[in-house]
DNA sequence: GTCCAGGGCCTAC
DNA sequence: GTAGGCCATGGA
């Protein structure tokens, strides 16, 4: 049934083509940099960390600490943000090179854990690293998309409530259980639910008007309680 | 002026 | 182990 809203919310909205950046590279430090902040502001200090020639690993480790800070100052966090930055381009001059289509060869759970043991990196981050960044079959599991399934299964038990003990796994257990696909899959998938809870859905608790209209799709559906 | 946004870490209990 | 605080900017 998750695939039977996929295909709702693609016809809806078609391919969402997310996430923006012109490399994976980019893509992996607007991970860290939009961390509990609105893209726009991201938007901002990658411009910076572009017109300040930043965006390279090399640059990042070897550039002082406060410049790189003040770059990435419209972020929000800017000195915490800084030393992720760095930890992260750290870890791929040391393990990969600075080269990221070197982890290729690396199975998708090892990769995983190896960014998560980079300090400031967590399950949100590493996953849409992981999805956006490296084309690899995980499905990221944010506010948006806790917010668009609240919304659309509202009454269902099984969903866990975000910031509750293990949500985040049980979410992402329960959701790729459901909806077995590839990298491809996942990627529009979630780049959909953040559409829904985005721009036609502000205002709580069910969008009626919406699209695919979370309560009357999901009792036609007839799977009333269930994910 | 207040709230919120595409988290994660640390510390006190 | 768990809850709460902290990091910080910019738009609505």
């Amino acid at each position: 049934m998750l695939m039977e809203l996929h295909t709702k919310l693609f016809l809806e909205f078609g391919d969402p083509q997310w996430w923006p950046g012109d490399t994976p590279f980019e893509v992996c430090i607007g991970a860290i940099l939009t961390q509990n902040t609105s893209w726009s502001n991201v938007e901002r200090a990658i411009s910076n960390l572009k017109e300040r020639s930043l965006l390279s690993p090399s640059a990042m480790t070897s550039v002082q600490a406060n410049v790189l800070s003040e770059a990435i100052r419209p972020s929000g966090y800017y000195n915490r943000k800084a030393a992720r930055l760095r930890a992260f381009c750290a870890y791929l001059l040391e393990r990969y090179e600075g080269d990221l289509e070197m982890t290729r060869d690396v199975p998708v759970l090892d990769l995983r854990n190896e960014l998560l043991a980079i300090g400031g990196i967590g399950n949100e981050t590493a996953d849409s690293i992981l999805c956006y960044a490296l084309d690899r079959p995980v499905l990221v599991i944010d506010a948006y998309t806790f917010r668009a399934l609240s919304r659309i299964f509202g009454s269902c038990p099984e969903l866990p409530e975000r910031g509750s003990r293990g949500s985040y796994g049980t979410m992402q257990g329960l959701l790729m259980g459901l909806l077995k696909g590839d990298a491809c899959l996942y990627n529009r998938f979630h780049a959909l639910l953040v559409l829904l809870g985005k721009e036609r859905c502000r205002t709580a608790p069910c969008c009626i008007g919406c699209p695919v209209g979370p309560m009357c799709w999901y009792a036609s559906s007839g799977t009333e309680g269930r994910a």
